[in-house]
DNA sequence: TCTGGGGTCCTAGGACCC
DNA sequence: TCTGGGGTCCTAGGACCC
């Protein structure tokens, strides 16, 4: 039995890679893929990018600043996905027990190769090798005993390597690593870890479990001090089905009127009715999201009887949750979620006669969608013109 | 020139039921 | 004329991840 069965993979600035696979010209140089609009951030950087000081989450316009020459490539989702499968048809190739993380990285248990490959680290570079052969893309890999550690070790890894961390050799790997480095630790545990005069990792392996969990809860301290001292117990779980399914839209400028915010929910429950559907499944849980100016979140939900997928009962319920939000001003953000899913197979009861035909106009228009893009059929309040006078518009 | 979009998991309180 | 304890569902918010 191999001491280190766990392989995590992560695909090196997967979106960058995939882009540049459609498009040479951006091979070798700073590029990065996200939003260029007013509010876009990065995505996704090469690391000729992160060399000026680019990296994910941040505001283009910031990395704009710090790299002039960086090219910015509006995100193609849709590719993602599909090259996204290949990769885990790759990963699956090797073993069952795969279980995803994100499109781009996922956790592999290799224990049941071990008469088939002579070592663990074996199947990593094979695994990479693969990856690179057939789909032209770079990948690192962790090897560890556990979980935690694997995906720490993938990140030693980057970029286009594998690193092995032999159990004997895990405590000292993870004692001179940050806290923040820790996979779960962000930065509300950060700054109440910093209060205890935690540092490293080491120091949480070696400090008392009760002043863990006197400062971060029963569950989450206890949790914490084991993962410092290489305990994980998790299993690698094959992908679960989706738990919920969500849309929203950040917009350039806030919106201040309800009849634009309406506008906005109809073009919302649009895409997540067409989401719904092509996944085949309803929901029968809808929440309303929507995010203020000053960045405040708040959100609404409500539980229906009968599960759903439609746009027109969507945008009936999500108007019904923002007629519960006192005097919405000044909103950036609205979205739309499903939640309580259930596969659209299951017999649903039938509502009034009068939607039947609807529901077959609904059908037709996720399918246009789909194939041809959210834009491309819908309500006409939704049509260009009308759109560009509603939505975030600079007010004067 | 502040902070995307799509997710998961956890907590806590109230309703409701037995 | 006082009020237990457990279980489930629902809602709202928050931390965190890529």
């Amino acid at each position: 039995v191999w001491p280190e069965p766990i392989l995590h993979v992560d695909m090196d600035s997967f979106f960058v890679e995939v882009e540049r696979l459609a498009d040479a010209s951006l091979r070798g140089i700073p590029v990065a893929v996200g939003g260029s609009g007013r509010r876009g951030v990065i995505a996704s950087a090469s690391y000729e990018a992160r060399r000026f000081g680019v990296h994910s989450a941040q505001p283009t316009a910031t990395a704009l600043r710090m790299c002039p020459e960086l090219r910015v490539v509006a995100p193609s989702h849709d590719r993602y996905s599909e090259v996204s499968a290949a990769v885990f048809e790759v990963f699956r190739s090797y073993t069952p027990v795969v279980e995803g993380l994100s499109l781009d990285e996922a956790f592999l248990d290799v224990g049941g190769l071990r008469l088939h490959l002579p070592s663990a680290v074996a199947v990593g570079e094979s695994v990479r090798k693969k990856l690179r052969d057939d789909l032209g893309l770079p990948a690192s890999v962790g090897i560890a005993s556990v979980k935690f550690i694997a995906k720490l070790a993938s990140k030693a890894a980057k970029p286009d390597d594998v690193f092995h961390v032999p159990a004997e050799s895990q405590k000292a790997f993870l004692a001179d690593l940050g806290a923040e480095s820790m996979w779960g630790v962000g930065p509300a545990t950060l700054a109440a870890l910093e209060r205890l005069g935690v540092e490293t990792i080491g120091d949480i392996a070696t400090m008392p479990v009760e002043t863990l969990v006197s400062a971060l809860g029963p569950t989450n301290g206890r949790h914490l001090h084991d993962l410092a001292n290489g305990i994980d117990p998790r299993a690698v779980v094959p992908d679960a089905e989706a738990k919920s399914v969500s849309v929203e839209e950040t917009y350039p400028y806030d919106l201040e009127t309800r009849n634009v915010m309406d506008t906005s929910l109809l073009g919302l429950a649009q895409r997540l009715s067409s989401r719904l559907r092509v996944s085949g499944l309803r929901c029968r849980t809808l929440t309303l999201k929507l995010r203020k100016a000053d960045f405040t979140t708040v959100t609404r939900s409500t539980t229906a009887e009968t599960a759903f997928d439609g746009s027109r009962q969507i945008y009936g319920l999500a108007v019904g949750l923002l007629d519960s939000i006192a005097d919405p001003r000044a909103v950036r953000l609205l979205g739309l979620g499903g939640t309580s899913l259930e596969s659209a197979s299951e017999p649903v009861q039938r509502q009034l006669d009068a939607d039947e035909d609807w529901e077959r106009v609904e059908d037709s228009v996720a399918e246009v969608q789909a194939r041809f893009g959210a834009g491309s059929v819908g309500p006409a309040r939704l049509l260009k013109g009308r759109i560009s006078r509603n939505r975030g518009e600079e007010p004067r």
